[in-house]
DNA sequence: CCTATTTTTGCCAATATTTGTCAAGACAAT
DNA sequence: ATTGTCTTGACAAATATTGGCAAAAATAGG
């Protein structure tokens, strides 16, 4: 199933005609791991995303804004109590600012 | 940490004066396992819910959704962009329905 | 205070999940 | 057909999660 923030990483990637082993040898792993974080195959690890954000000279806050949203859609997706989940999460956090 | 359904579902059986080996047996687990829940220090099978429900004769969509939000809360805390991540799941979630 | 009962805690082994690699295959361009 | 890129599935190693147990701590009732 695709992500946000894989769609966007790709986007990014081949904007700037970086091929999946420079992003990956860069990160260290494997090709076909790139490929499957892009796809939304695998997730990627948190600590990864700030590496992932320097080579692909981007925005390191939007990066992360999208992986978040993506583990939360995953957690809330097929929900039927979503909706007041989220919200009583929205005040929360609110609150605790 | 303590959490919504731990101190919800605590609340409900101390209420009705029942020990955490009654829960306990009847969910099929060592006490243990049930103070951890409680207490916030282990998280409980989604599947259980809906028997823990029974159990304490409470109302199964209020557990889930304590649940549920324990779970986003966890996720998002510590996170600065929280706020806008759960916002855009909102939406997305409003549009799927 | 003593004892009995309930609850909490730390640790362990078993199990499950996650992680990355590798190799083979698909696809595109030429 | 050849070359280069990307995708996929199978696999092993590392990591995390699970529940049980036993001892410690807290609580209740004399």
């Amino acid at each position: 199933m695709a992500t946000q923030f894989g769609d966007r990483i790709r986007e990014l990637r081949t904007k700037q005609k970086m091929l999946l082993r420079h992003v990956a040898s860069q990160l260290d792993v494997d090709t076909s791991i790139i490929s499957k974080i892009e796809r939304g195959d695998r997730p990627i690890k948190k600590e990864q995303i700030a590496v992932l954000a320097e080579i692909l000279k981007a925005d390191k806050t939007e990066l992360e804004t999208l992986w978040l949203a993506d583990q939360l859609m995953q957690l809330v997706k097929d929900e039927p109590t979503a909706d007041e989940a989220l919200k009583t999460v929205s005040k929360k956090i609110k609150k605790s600012k």
